[in-house]
DNA sequence: CCTAATTCAACCTG
DNA sequence: CCAGGTTGAATTAG
């Protein structure tokens, strides 16, 4: 079978990369954080990772020692919706959802899930915290994110796409991983089903604490993802898909 | 008529 | 042969 995608290759930060150790993180309670201007530009050594149709970039943009930190961190702030709220009807038939999920963002933006509309929670600060050094490395800005826990490697979630028609299909979709690493697997739609006409390899890859995948346009289009069961793992992985969606043209 | 996420079973691999 | 991974089929209502 095919190897996991190899991480480190070619950069896409402009400048000379090398890991400059960088600062710690303090967030204390009632500070609000401000960013000096010399931390704007933040270089970070990227991995592409191409395919047909598929453009990710991955980075590190954690230490182990800030990826710590922020997982905590979020252990205390995220409040997740319960097993109830979470329920999951499909073919008539009802789930729990086998994952915690949350949603936080701007004022007065929703999000649907397999036709459940929930509002955003207001950011947090650890959760803004993470939006702006993913918008510091990338440049690009994020009004939504949606929290993922899974608990354990038994925890996971299914091939799907992040088709939604609210998201701006030409904003990259940045998700942060944060705990344990966790396999995640890519494949082609062409390459899917019985009597698939095309014989294309599925891209894996292993998501590391602390790390950082852009999935970039137009990767959503052609390419399922999911994050499969794995029993070896014991420990929970949070990841945060950090999303642009379109504002409701109010009537 | 079209769209849904998950479970499960069957097959594969080490 | 067992455990675990991988794939595809099944599943129903609005």
């Amino acid at each position: 079978m095919e190897k996991f995608a190899v991480h480190g290759g070619m950069k896409r930060s402009s400048t000379e990369d090398a890991r400059s150790p960088r600062k710690k993180i303090k967030l204390e309670s009632d500070e609000r954080m401000e960013e000096e201007e010399e931390e704007f530009s933040h270089p970070v050594p990227w991995s592409k990772i191409e395919a047909e149709g598929l453009d990710c970039d991955y980075a590190q943009l954690f230490s182990k020692e800030e990826a710590d930190h922020l997982f905590k961190q979020l252990e205390e702030e995220v409040a997740y919706s319960t097993e109830e709220e979470a329920k999951v009807q499909v073919f008539g038939k009802v789930y729990n959802i086998p994952r915690k999920q949350a949603t936080y963002g701007d004022e007065g933006l929703t999000y649907t899930y397999s036709g459940v509309k929930r509002s955003a929670c207001p950011w947090t600060p650890t959760l803004e915290y993470i939006r702006d050094a993913v918008t510091k490395t990338t440049g690009q800005t994020f009004n939504f994110v949606l929290v993922n826990r899974y608990k354990d490697g038994r925890d996971h979630i299914g091939e799907h796409r992040d088709d939604e028609k609210e998201l701006d299909p030409l904003c990259p979709i940045a998700s942060v991983s944060l705990g344990a690493a966790r396999d995640f697997i890519f494949r082609h739609r062409d390459a899917r089903g019985k009597q698939s006409r095309r014989q294309i390899e599925p891209v894996k890859l292993e998501l590391a604490h602390g790390s950082l995948l852009l999935m970039n346009s137009p990767t959503n289009t052609f390419w399922y993802h999911s994050l499969p069961a794995r029993k070896k793992v014991s420990q929970p992985r949070i990841n945060l898909t950090f999303r642009r969606i379109l504002l409701d043209r109010k009537k």
